[in-house]
DNA sequence: CGCATACGCGCC
DNA sequence: AAACGGCGCGTTTGCG
């Protein structure tokens, strides 16, 4: 059963994803609406269909283990310590390591490191953030164990104490997978959070292994390769990225040989390396500016490369360019599903607004329809684990991570699920290219 | 004192 | 910090 405050909840989201609009509190005149911003489809068969399966993995939750988050904790707390007692003796002094305010003062004016060239915050601090330190590394010993510290203390007062707090007795964690949280169709996750749960570096691989199966259980991990491009493939009609996924290529080493213009077997790591920054950041609007900077090429070769990216795939800049002419016809855009979210700004006179318009008019159709299918193999995926009599039992639906479903599942069933679940997801939506799912079973989330 | 904001940072 | 889209959250700081 959906309540009715629920049903106008996500009634009134549909309409307006950004909750911008007043919208009656009225189902019967919401359903209306529905239909005239043609998204009752979503509404029907995607968005009511997934309530009780998130009711589901709330109630089901993730275990953690608490006695290793407590050993963590230990450790983590030791070294923070240490680290705060070598930065205090460096500085000549206690002060508050976490004040973004306190930190600058000490670092350039009681130590006076220098600032040239540091940028200014919002309210003129000069800035701390970890880019900016790493340009004064060479320039002072207190740098490195800052960096250090930051790295523990988010760990630590993030994830580590929070998810010690939210277990419950039996060890598990509920989140809760906000249905009308984003503005793109989007689940979010709150209390905790469970997705950003840090996966990169030594401390990333530390928090994973605090995530583990039930006795008797696994941990099983499904994700969608590249899901966002294949949906640009196939939104943008592109033929060359279509045949790269028909031919099941690498995709980022393809760019990477179209714009250095050399061999597939001339691609080098780094080369493959930008051009996979390109091919994500193609699906945001990223400008040259921003394509340099976290590339780490020269802003003369990040011109040339988006360029010549644009030059090779000509429909994706054609499709870009049709769908902000849509966009700013009709005031929003939808994606192949008509899920919709308007644009007030698009036609505004000043430019910074307008192309910030712009660039979410071309990822939401894209972020949107990933969204969807998704949420629909979800559907699917739970009506097979019904079928098999498996549902919140031998095989629970644990978390979904914008592209990847975790799952808790039976040691005498995992080889079985396994290639199932797989499936399902594979042929939860029709794209002009196949889905791709790479899965990994474990008894950890480390593991996985 | 609670609340909003700024800053910084984790993930897809 | 953002001319790179979408989130949530811990800590500090300023305001009422």
């Amino acid at each position: 059963m959906i309540s009715n405050e629920k049903k106008i909840e996500l009634a009134q989201w549909l309409i307006d994803p950004d909750k911008k609009q007043t919208l009656p509190h009225d189902l019967a005149a919401l359903e209306e609406k529905l239909v005239a911003s043609g998204v009752s489809k979503v509404y029907k068969d995607i968005e009511l269909p997934l309530v009780e399966i998130l009711d589901s993995m709330h109630e089901t939750g993730i275990k953690v283990d608490l006695d290793y988050l407590t050993k963590l904790s230990r450790e983590m707390e030791k070294e923070i310590g240490e680290l705060v007692k070598k930065i205090y003796k460096q500085a000549g002094g206690e002060f508050n390591l976490n004040s973004p305010k306190q930190l600058s003062e000490v670092l350039f004016d009681r130590l006076k490191i220098s600032s040239e060239g540091i940028r200014s915050t919002k309210t003129g601090l000069r800035s701390t953030d970890i880019e900016t330190l790493e340009l004064l590394k060479s320039h002072h010993p207190i740098i490195e164990p800052i960096l250090r510290y930051r790295e523990i203390f988010k760990i630590k007062s993030t994830y580590i104490e929070p998810l010690r707090e939210l277990a419950d007795k039996k060890s598990r964690v509920h989140t809760s997978f906000i249905q009308t949280g984003t503005a793109t169709g989007r689940l979010s996750s709150q209390n905790p959070n469970m997705q950003n749960i840090p996966i990169m570096g030594e401390l990333g691989k530390k928090v994973r292994r605090a995530f583990v199966a039930d006795k008797g259980y696994n941990l099983a991990s499904f994700d969608y390769s590249q899901i966002e491009l294949r949906v640009l493939a196939t939104v943008s009609k592109d033929s060359i990225m279509i045949k790269a996924f028909n031919n099941d290529l690498d995709i980022h080493k393809l760019t990477a040989s179209k714009v250095y213009k050399v061999p597939l077997e001339k691609v080098t790591p780094e080369m493959r390396s930008a051009a996979k920054t390109l091919n994500f950041g193609i699906s945001y609007g990223m400008g040259p500016q921003a394509f340099s900077k976290t590339s780490g090429i020269s802003l003369g070769e990040a011109k040339k490369f988006i360029q010549e990216y644009f030059a090779d795939f000509a429909a994706v800049k054609k499709w870009q360019q049709e769908t902000i002419e849509k966009a700013r016809a009709f005031g929003y855009v939808e994606n192949l599903n008509g899920r919709r979210r308007w644009l007030p700004n698009i036609n505004w006179p000043n430019r910074r607004f307008a192309a910030e318009a712009e660039r979410i008019a071309i990822n939401m159709p894209i972020q949107g329809l990933a969204a969807d299918i998704i949420k629909l193999a979800m559907i699917w995926v739970a009506d097979l684990l019904k079928k098999k009599g498996w549902w919140e039992k031998r095989a629970r639906m644990l978390l979904t991570i914008h592209d990847e479903l975790l799952f808790e599942i039976d040691d005498d069933i995992l080889k079985e699920a396994m290639p199932l679940i797989k499936k399902e997801m594979e042929s939860a939506y029709k794209l002009s290219v196949p889905l791709k799912v790479d899965s990994a079973a474990g008894k950890t989330w480390e593991d996985v």
